[in-house]
DNA sequence: GATAATATTGAACGATCGTTCAATTTAAGG
DNA sequence: CCTTAAATTGAACGATCGTTCAATATTATC
């Protein structure tokens, strides 16, 4: 007699139920509502209400949902962090199988682009995540989260790299990425920034797409060569 | 009889005084005290009430010195930002005497340096001003602040640049100077930084800055000569 | 040393913060 | 369709936020 068996007395796990569509749609709006409104006003500066608002939920589904304001903000950093993470290492793959060995401008290409082309795509809440990223990479009090989304990636490539310069000091190779990552986020964070670029005109954001991997690959080599 | 002589009925001004010394200590490390907790914990962070008992004064007279919580945090942005520009333009002056026609990698040192030197040099109150402007320079709602404070000193750089590349397309210079700036502020955000080398290791951090200048000298020259 | 401008103090303001709760509604499972 | 787990709702919690105030203490000026 198993404890799916009706007249059995104790613990019997109280039946789960699978998720409804609503439940679904509403936690959803929210990591978008939190997405965009962390991105646009920090951590701090978006209240859990101005979430629920845009998201069109209650301010208690927020717990309900994601437990707590600072558990949200992990879930959204996380969310499309595999992805992000996903298109980069498909895109170096894809690259090792094409070209052997390969190029360090074919490398840091592989990193860069994906989220370039994510935040210039013009979807409004990947380019929310693209600033949410620079803002978590920037601030030492979300160390472990980026530790956790986004270092081991980063370990991957540095690695390849190094690979490029046997003979290269390994933390001036740590430096030189963590100069090309920064430069790669300016493109989120500076004044004249991508959303100008976005949606209207696809050449101009190759085109710095372009000028981000050829900077990056100069200084890169410079930089490890000398 | 003008308006100071005693006796004279109306308005007459109430006689103003000089500020006193404690009360200048008391405005002075107010000011210090936001520096760091601004830095440490973002804007919305840093609560006025946590910024006054770092400074060891009564919340009160954080709003009679420096008016507001804004205004005070422009206040802390602004004092040494005129010393910054200040160091960066006298270095552009001595190299323009020393060599004719100048290098790009002596311009960039002339910009890149001086940041460098004040934010490694051991003082702690520097280097929570050099994590304040990395934050005020990736957020866009401090726009008007770092447009007030940087982009001035900038702009001449980014002319001085221009010079040497007469054929370059002038936004293509203005990104990779972004490019730059961005790599220089990364050495205050991320998440090895630069007080883990400061302070100690002055040798270590003179490399470090050889190596930016050298990474944004060759990432600037192959984006500009392309 | 007298005077009055300046500065400090401690308490309080209303507003908003993140979180919690009991009551109610919704919808999956049998 | 009935049962009941899951989800939504609206209100309220205590804590903290930035700011303001009248009372007091300090100190530059004459």
């Amino acid at each position: 007699m198993n404890s799916n068996s009706p007249g059995s007395v104790p613990p019997s796990q109280p039946r789960r139920r699978a998720v409804s569509k609503r439940s679904l749609t509403t936690s959803l709006s929210i990591l978008d509502a939190a997405e965009r409104l962390f991105a646009e006003r920090g951590y701090e500066g978006a209240s859990v209400r101005d979430i629920a608002k845009a998201a069109g939920a209650q301010i208690a589904s927020i717990s309900f949902h994601h437990v707590s304001k600072e558990t949200l903000f992990e879930r959204v950093v996380e969310r499309r962090a595999s992805e992000l993470s996903q298109l980069r290492l498909d895109a170096l793959a894809a690259l090792k199988q094409r070209q052997q060995p390969v190029t360090l401008e074919a490398v840091l290409s592989a990193f860069l682009r994906p989220y370039l082309e994510k935040a210039g795509a013009g979807d409004p809440q990947w380019l929310a995540y693209a600033r949410l990223v620079a803002m978590v990479s920037a601030d030492a009090r979300w160390h472990t989260i980026s530790e956790r989304c986004f270092d081991p990636t980063a370990g991957i490539f540095i690695a390849e790299i190094a690979k490029l310069f046997p003979r290269a000091d390994s933390s001036a190779i740590a430096v030189s990425f963590i100069f090309s990552v920064s430069a790669m986020l300016s493109l989120s964070t500076s004044s004249w920034r991508i959303e100008a670029l976005a949606g209207g005109n696809r050449q101009a954001m190759d085109q710095l797409a372009d000028q981000l991997v050829r900077f990056c690959e100069a200084g890169m080599r410079a930089a490890l060569e000398a």
